[in-house]
DNA sequence: GCCTTTCCTTGACTTTGGTCAAGCGACCGG
DNA sequence: CCGGTCGCTTGACCAAAGTCAAGGAAAGGC
């Protein structure tokens, strides 16, 4: 279940966005008492309410970031890659997870004690500040998301996601869905139906859907439309079936 | 415009949130650069994409925290009241507000310089843990602000931000908003024509709204229409004129 | 191989919430 | 005191998105 770290681990680790500008023996030292965990799709690393006594690092995989709603439901709040870490915050500050961490495919997350991290930010504060840093990125995105949600429609939020996708300047791109649509659905907070009528809808200015590839004739016209005002975008978007 | 801090200033300074559980000397030292500020209603204390500089701290009135969307509109993303701490990750971090601060209505807030908190922390790191923990509890409010938008109706959202503001166990209780009704609106995702229609149907529901004071018979059943799924409500909750 | 399950799409329909327009009352400045 | 602006509400309408149902295609188990 959980081991040490292998050196393919570490590799990975060493160049995670949290530990950006930190010392290599300030990393190791943090990282000393860290295992790794190889999960199974739906398995769970960290459980909503429990105490917070880890933060993670995902070594490879996705994982789903979510909530478990007062009336039963689930809510998708982000998506985690290789390289992501989460739950700095809730280590240090002794509380509970607030949210659930998920396997969405075979993954492997490390996992660094709070005791420990604590112990080594009393030693060397640059470590907090790297924290710090890591938790404000993660903040950034939050806000972006509360923004999306109450200033775009559901269209808008699809070609932004698709968008950010490709790191293409201009023109012509193809890419790849990262993960499931049901799970890209619950990250842009629609249904998978609502979701297959935005991408029908975009299909309309150049975008082809087809299972997982996706080509975008212009990725300009796709950041446009993203950034329109929610009604300026409303007599270009037919769906097209 | 901007001033040390009076003894009242510090009187609230010395119970806020982010410095709980630091020892009183600390927090003389860290706010010992302080300056506090008086704001008319509309002015700006922290600017969207400005270079982070300092964190704040409302020592009264009602500040709005907002973005600028890319076409041009804006969108709420909190509201901070007297005790309330901001903009310290974004502070340490060294980068760019994500936000904007504009007072409500006559405001006072203090304005602590990043580059002087960050020598603190190199001294004592305690800080950086307080700070940790209030930069949490912040992201904690954001992802349950994501969950609310993603999983409940507006007149869920509208119901949950009333019952917040009220201590009662059970029972009648009396309040006040807190704000304009056009600030819920934009805190709860809403347009204010919206706003109405779900106080109109919260009134089928016992909830008596008159200009800024509220009655509810029984804020259980209130907390009940949050909690519930999305369609459960549906049969109960007609608009009463 | 086949069967089942899951993912995804589409259609028809309903509900929610935004838009536009009108109107009222409170507050403010002259 | 008057006329303005602003906050708020209501009505009529429309667009966006959820719900329910059906069906196809792909993946995985036996």
């Amino acid at each position: 279940m959980s081991s040490k770290l292998t050196a393919g681990d570490l590799q990975v680790i060493n160049r995670v966005a949290v530990f950006r500008g930190l010392k290599p023996e300030t990393v190791q030292h943090v990282i000393a008492p860290a295992t790794a965990t190889m999960l199974r799709p739906h398995e769970l690393i960290m459980r909503q309410e429990e105490p917070a006594t880890a933060f993670f690092i995902v070594i490879d995989g996705w994982l789903k970031i979510s909530r478990n709603t007062q009336s039963g439901g689930e809510t998708v709040i982000d998506m985690m890659k290789k390289g992501d870490s989460f739950a700095e915050a809730a280590a240090f500050s002794g509380g509970r997870y607030i949210a659930t961490a998920e396997a969405v495919n075979i993954a492997r997350v490390a996992r660094i004690p709070a005791d420990h991290l604590i112990r080594c930010i009393r030693e060397s504060p640059d470590i907090a500040l790297a924290m710090i840093a890591s938790t404000s990125q993660r903040m950034h995105y939050l806000v972006q998301q509360v923004e999306q949600l109450k200033a775009q429609s559901g269209v808008q939020r699809v070609a932004e996601f698709l968008a950010s996708l490709s790191a293409a300047e201009q023109g012509r791109c193809a890419l790849a869905l990262p993960y499931d649509k049901i799970l890209i659905a619950g990250r842009l907070g629609l249904t998978p139906e609502s979701l297959s009528r935005a991408f029908a809808k975009l299909r309309g200015v150049g975008v082809t859907i087809n299972a997982s590839k996706v080509d975008v004739d212009d990725i300009v016209e796709l950041r446009r439309i993203a950034a329109d005002d929610r009604n300026a975008v409303r007599g270009t978007l037919r769906p097209v079936r």
